[in-house]
DNA sequence: ATAAAAAAGTGTTATAAAGTGCGTTAAAAG
DNA sequence: CTTTTAACGCACTTTATAACACTTTTTTAT
């Protein structure tokens, strides 16, 4: 699942996604959507139920006494949100108030969904934009150390 | 499948590949193409399904959290358009709107196509022109320090 | 504590735009 | 001159989205 959508939101926050991507959904018999926080950046991830099973797992097992951890930990699944998902239906999805705040989307009914393989980004049109044009974001967090337990991990 | 081609896109931004390469495609059983962003260049790239399963495989597989790879992947996979592709038919593609407007043929129906073995680019015509008698294209990137982990891939 | 009101969430329908398929015409090649 | 290929035009289908109606939850006031 892949490439970049310019999409609406509706008066409700809700965004369906694009047909396109409907027969990799019933292929991958996903029927949940875990929609949280990107660590680094103003966006937001998205992750298919499976996906997310393995992501959570490792993720929570690992040592919590290292800073940088914890904070991933808290990013990442401190901020989940589950949705039911039908592949054969609507393809429906709603963003809390929370994670449309934290990538920076509140007012704006328009995103941007890029779909990159086994997951999507959804970002802020704006933000998107400088991103792809060379431009630095305030919030961005250039250099992490990374400890070993994660440097095999790909979020 | 080598080569190049000036070719024309209809109204709705579609382009047929030239019949010369139909028994290429037809011998590599190929049922998908793959149109993304050149990473360096205003340009597009177009795979066969089966070399874009592999590039995209390894490139998704990196680690997400450094900053060049990540950039990578959001040009590469998060610009990826799949099409449906039928060797023996029209053999025709849509180009979108984001990727008309990347590679610069927003206005233009003439499109250069240029075949480099396993994949294809497609240029502007002016900027193919330019690029071939040594102009330097004002959207390109240079110097890119590469991280060990995409040294020995080649897109 | 209860009822009313407001807000948040869910589902349906209608319509305009985007995408697809295919026949016809024009151009090029053999 | 015949055959193949490329380009164009049109009709049909699918998709995205805005508008609307309904249900559930939360808040507010009495």
């Amino acid at each position: 699942m892949f490439g970049f959508n310019n999409i609406s939101l509706d008066k409700k926050s809700r965004f369906s996604f694009p047909a396109k991507y409907r027969d990799a959904f019933i292929n991958s018999n996903e029927n949940q959507i875990v929609i949280t926080k990107d660590p680094q950046y103003p966006a937001l991830k998205v992750y298919l139920g499976s996906e997310w099973d393995q992501i959570s797992t490792k993720l929570s097992s690992l040592q919590g006494l290292d800073p940088i951890v914890r904070n991933l930990q808290w990013t990442i699944l401190g901020n989940a949100s589950v949705c039911d998902f039908e592949p054969s239906g609507r393809m429906q999805v709603l963003i809390s108030a929370d994670l449309k705040k934290y990538a920076q989307i509140e007012e704006a009914n328009r995103i941007c969904l890029i779909g990159m393989g086994n997951k999507f980004e959804i970002w802020n049109q704006e933000n998107w934009e400088q991103r792809q044009t060379g431009g630095s974001l305030a919030t961005e967090i250039l250099d992490i150390v990374l400890p070993e337990s994660i440097k095999d991990m790909s979020f």
